[in-house]
DNA sequence: TCTTCATAGTTTTTT
DNA sequence: ACTATGAAGA
């Protein structure tokens, strides 16, 4: 203990030591924050608190992982595993599962990813005949997550006619039937969808006192990190968690709360003292990321925003350069800037040293096309997650209504794909049935005699043929390994048939997809086993994992040394020492969905704090002057944030000050995004102005939050549907496939996507595949079968 | 019932 | 530019 404390500065220590009562840590921007919560778990271990009455709540998934693991080497694996330690998505999922029986969920059910509400949303709208101008899903799923958020459940709402009169003004008026109708559509499923999971915790902490209690007694000590970030609904359940003992300690930065479009509250943070007002307050203010230049800058544009919690961030480490910005005729142009300097910049440094930010997931193209011309290898991060894809989602879905056959959304996906015979119209009569006696599809199609369902004898025998075929799988689930269940689905429902159909290169991806999900179960199966164990890992507990994890929190061994490209939300918590942002002009940084209040500029100001500050070396920011968005050309012009930012500390481009650096419609643009990178056949004889600018790069809320009774406000947020992402590496860093049996042998030495490099220490046959025991540098000796997997020989 | 072709609307950020 | 929907044909 002595020598972890060693390592820590006098503010710090003191966090770390200040155990009483509930206390505040504000986390200036690279303070040491991790470092802290760390040490902190530590010494409530040293201090006797046994590892399973901790509950640490982390922002992803892969904090948590990474925490524990650092925890691990302080105190032993033993205790660190038995920590409790996730996101509240996960931790609460977790205890749901053990205690929904008292709301009418068992322990298997679905958690609904965004895309399954949606459309669960747009079918009730469609079915209510609602005009789907005004009854957008993405509109009245973002209402309904506000609402679920701000704990207003269906019958609270019916006696809020403040928010009533809101959803009138924004010509929902009938919201209140679809709130409805989807809650209790969902519990029918036995299905949550994210904000569900914080909703139910908190009925079942209002409605079962003796549970909560349980709970209470279990977590003696709660640390939430990144505390600016929690909403009303995860605030009111750490208040429960700790009423009677208030050993508390929550962790943020109230100017790096960033994610208010989901919720989130600035006010838990920034009034703390109210519901705990005996707590302490730390201060940590030394950074010890980035250059004073970074941290000055940072400072210089936080400071236009009102309402913070006092605080003086340094740093002292040197001086360091000034923010350079950029300015570009096109986003064409600005890509080609960006990939040009991450090329002369890695002369001296590594490619993983370089983040390309941007505000919006849209912007990644061109930058991804500019930096593969320039063979820069990048990862891309954002999008469509892996388990999102569509053939991953066909597989899953099957598991999913193997385990939960209430799931009504996966019954009807399952039913669709492949193709059984069983269209539309029979499905709509199941769902009409269904709805009319509030009764789920399975049970209906279990009896479609006394339900009198109205269907033909070839149709009922049909989907007679899927339900038992859906049964025999449910009967076998607890007690088959995922991998071999599986296995069998894709055969037995002909799911590889049907992919093996399409031989054209997509459908080839797709088959190679299908693979991929095998290989993960398997890999899932065998690291259950050697980390916990576990012998047998089923479906479920594949299911439960994987529901809750994002692309953040899956590094790939392949994704080594590569430039990151990311949304600024998703980078929060990481630092680069080349930090490349761009796309600085008004409407997109700040975004023109949060111009119209002074809260939404603060928000997206708070946003380019972050992005700047990710920064430990060199920060610069890059802005275009025309930019092609949803198929036009628009003329853009410099974001306010640049005036923002005093100049003492960043240079910005020579026309940043002249009057009309809007480009306007003297010019062809659209012909100069075409030029490609190099010269763009520009003589400045017209505009000598834009010349200039190509010079001199080239040459060189308020709340109540002790009841249950939200805010009012009027503005919705609309959160953004699904995210499009290719799974993708440049080509340059492509790693081969080895396709064949052949040419493996004990000794070799191999790499592996996920696992890394390792040496091959046995190779076995089984079931005319190839088992391989190869011992990982990094993850120590797995088990692996070479049909599903991708290994590269090195030696 | 299923496939295909054309058209329209669409892009903030994510557990 | 891209996907989701709708109509028409197989």
């Amino acid at each position: 203990m002595e020598e972890i404390l060693k390592q820590l500065n006098d503010n710090q220590k003191e966090a770390v030591l200040y155990n009483d009562g509930p206390s505040l840590v504000v986390a200036g921007a690279g303070s040491g924050k991790t470092r802290v919560l760390t040490y902190k778990i530590a010494a409530l271990l040293k201090q006797g608190y046994l590892p399973y009455h901790i509950l640490a709540i982390t922002f992803t998934n892969k904090a948590a992982n990474e925490m524990k693991n650092r925890i691990a080497k302080i105190v032993g694996d033993q205790a660190a595993r038995q920590l409790w330690m996730g996101t509240f998505h996960s931790t609460f999922s977790r205890i749901l599962r053990i205690e929904g029986s008292v709301l009418g969920f068992t322990k298997d059910f679905t958690i609904y990813d965004t895309d399954s509400s949606k459309s669960k949303i747009k079918e009730i709208i469609k079915e209510l005949n609602l005009n789907d101008k005004d009854y957008t899903s993405k509109k009245v799923l973002a209402r309904i997550s506000k609402l679920k958020n701000d704990l207003v459940t269906p019958n609270a709402y019916d006696k809020r006619f403040d928010l009533q009169e809101t959803d009138r003004y924004q010509n929902i008026p009938r919201l209140k039937e679809i709130y409805r109708i989807y809650m209790n559509q969902c519990h029918r499923a036995n299905a949550m969808d994210f904000d569900d999971i914080l909703l139910y915790t908190n009925i079942l902490f209002r409605d079962f006192p003796d549970i909560l209690q349980k709970y209470q007694n279990q977590f003696q000590f709660v640390l939430v990190d990144e505390y600016q970030d929690t909403n009303f609904s995860q605030h009111l359940i750490v208040k429960k968690l700790v009423e009677s003992h208030h050993k508390l300690c929550v962790v943020g930065d109230d100017a790096q709360s960033i994610y208010s479009f989901r919720g989130a509250n600035i006010e838990n943070i920034l009034r703390f003292k109210d519901n705990y007002p005996e707590y302490k307050l730390f201060k940590l203010e030394q950074n010890y990321r980035s250059t004073p230049n970074i941290v000055d800058a940072a400072n210089s544009l936080i400071a236009k925003n009102k309402g913070q919690i006092k605080k003086h961030i340094f740093s002292e480490k040197n001086t360091g350069s000034k923010i350079k910005a950029y300015s570009s005729f096109s986003d064409q142009e600005e890509s080609n800037i960006v990939g040009n300097l991450i090329k002369q910049l890695s002369k001296d440094y590594e490619f993983q040293d370089f983040a390309v930010l941007y505000r919006t997931n849209a912007q990644s193209r061109l930058l991804e096309e500019a930096l593969r011309k320039r063979s820069i290898p990048y990862k891309i991060h954002g999008g469509k997650s892996f388990y999102q894809r569509k053939v991953v989602k066909d597989i899953l879905t099957y598991l999913r209504l193997i385990i939960n056959h209430k799931d009504e959304d996966a019954f009807k996906r399952a039913i669709k794909y492949p193709r059984k015979g069983i269209g539309d119209t029979t499905i709509e009569k199941i769902n009409e049935l269904a709805n009319k006696l509030n009764t789920p599809y399975w049970d209906i199609i279990s009896d479609p005699v006394g339900y009198k369902l109205d269907l033909g004898a070839a149709a009922i025998k049909k989907l007679n043929t899927f339900r038992t075929q859906i049964e025999e799988f449910s009967s076998i689930a607890s007690t088959t390994d995922a991998y071999s269940l599986t296995d069998r689905v894709v055969k037995e429902f002909g799911i590889l048939v049907e992919l093996g159909k399409d031989t054209s290169p997509e459908g080839k991806d797709d088959l190679k997809l299908a693979e991929e999900v095998l290989s993960g179960i398997h890999e899932f199966c065998e690291s259950q086993r050697e980390e916990y164990g576990v012998e047998i890992s089923t479906i479920s507990d594949y299911l439960q994992t994987i529901s809750l994890l994002t692309d953040q929190d899956t590094d790939k061994a392949e994704d080594i040394n590569k430039v990151t490209l990311m949304t600024v939300h998703a980078a929060k918590g990481l630092e680069f020492k080349n930090v490349i942002i761009v796309g600085l002009e008004e409407e997109l940084f700040p975004s023109d969905m949060n111009l119209d209040t002074d809260a939404g500029i603060e928000e997206e100001r708070r946003l380019f704090y972050v992005a700047i500050t990710r920064a430990e070396e060199n920060c610069i920011i890059t802005y275009a002057k025309s930019r092609f968005r949803n198929g036009r050309t628009l003329y853009t012009s410099p974001s306010r944030f640049l005036s923002d930012i005093e100049s003492q500390y960043i240079d910005l481009p020579v026309d940043f000050h002249d009057r009309n650096t809007r480009a306007n419609d003297e010019f062809d643009f659209n012909k100069l995004r075409n030029y490609g990178s190099s010269n763009y056949g520009f003589n400045s004889s017209n505009k000598p102005r834009y010349a200039q600018t190509q010079q001199s790069y080239y040459n060189t809320e308020t709340r109540n939050s002790s009841s249950y009774s939200p805010s009012s406000e009027v503005k919705i947020t609309t959160p953004t549907p699904s995210r499009l992402k290719k799974v993708v590496s440049s080509p340059t860093n492509d790693v081969p496939t080895t396709s064949t049996n052949t040419g493996l042998q004990v000794g070799n030495k191999v790499k592996h996507e996920r696992f890394g490099i390792g040496t091959i220490t046995g190779i076995e046959t089984m079931n005319g595949d190839y088992k391989i025991t190869i011992n990982f540098e990094n993850s120590g000796e797995k088990k692996i079968l070479q049909k599903y997997t991708k290994l590269e020989v090195i030696s």
